[in-house]
DNA sequence: ACCATAATGTAGCGACCGCTACAATAGAAA
DNA sequence: TTTCTATTGTAGCGGTCGCTACATTATGGT
């Protein structure tokens, strides 16, 4: 093996960054190369195809998307439902997240387009979310597979009323499914 | 005014049947313009640019979808809540409006990216949604405004959760925040 | 030391992108 | 009928796309 080979981890790393600024659907290789320091050329070589790459890339994405939430709300049982909800929006509202949530619509968007990888990478990150969700719900929740599910749905909901400027419409919904 | 004018309408409705079949963000000129029986060339000429273009279309397709939506639910109020909403959804999920669905969340995720056109006829897009579900709401719904709102996040959810296989969660979050 | 081979650079392929320069055409206005 | 101009076709520009052929390098195994 001559030569050194490429530090998958941080090309990862750095190409995460450049798709979470710029978007998903819209990166090619040269830009996502130049932001890994490398060449369009390599990428093929090491990744296989441009598919492959943002296969990885997702995979990985969705790996320090959990590990940002599991660092940014430990596994603890909230007070109460209606502030567990509103913790998690704000969290997914706030600078840090907004870039993955951006992501996660490319995601879905492609997905709802018939991409199998897409839509495997997103429901896997559905469910992860779910198991994240259940770990902070109140500890008395009845029933909480279902409970995370209809938090779940709201959540995206909001996400997507958040995207076209309907933030006021997604904040009388929480209020009134989720009355404090 | 030698020569005919082209049918403005007759070209947007082509268009848009070729973008609601094959995806509004990967839609490129030539073929539309292939779909709509011109060239590409006379698509910039009567629409000043692909941006212009899409703006338009868009407003086309919107009309379109809520007029399709008028046919499809008549304007008369729910005998109750739940029932007004499982009706909704299951329209949304019909074959004749799934094409739309997809559409909706191309829009949505060109809005998160930045698209200041794509917000703006998103969020209006949710604002007529919001008026004609409130004209199906049962006539004794108490706080309507806020009402439509709750029920387009849930509604907003589930589309995302069905992009992602995750549908069966969509059904439960349906039964747990709207139980029969 | 030498060699086999993994890793990399350079250059470019064919396809597509949005858009435009230029010329031809056709029909209304005179 | 002639002229003027809105409309259209043809061809192609400069750019980007994913990907590859080919040559070169550098290093570990022998």
């Amino acid at each position: 093996m001559p030569r050194k080979t490429i530090n998958r981890e941080d090309v990862l790393k750095k190409m995460g960054a450049h798709v979470l600024e710029h978007g998903l659907n819209t990166a090619s290789l040269r830009p996502l190369a130049k932001a890994a320091e490398t060449s369009d050329r390599m990428l093929i070589y090491h990744f296989g195809s441009k598919e492959a790459l943002i296969a990885e890339l997702l995979q990985f994405l969705a790996r320090n998307m959990a590990l940002e939430l599991d660092k940014a709300l430990p596994p603890e049982p909230a007070p109460d439902l209606n502030a567990c909800l509103r913790d998690i929006v704000a969290l997914l509202r706030s600078p840090a997240f907004a870039p993955f949530m951006r992501v996660w619509l490319d995601i879905v968007s492609s997905a709802a387009q018939g991409s199998i990888s897409h839509s495997v990478i997103g429901g896997a990150m559905i469910e992860g979310f779910f198991q994240w969700l259940q770990g902070r719900l109140p500890d008395d929740t009845p029933d909480p597979e279902t409970t995370v599910r209809a938090m779940m749905a709201l959540i995206e909901g909001v996400v997507v009323l958040d995207a076209v400027g309907q933030s006021d419409a997604a904040d009388r919904a929480i209020a009134h499914l989720f009355p404090i």
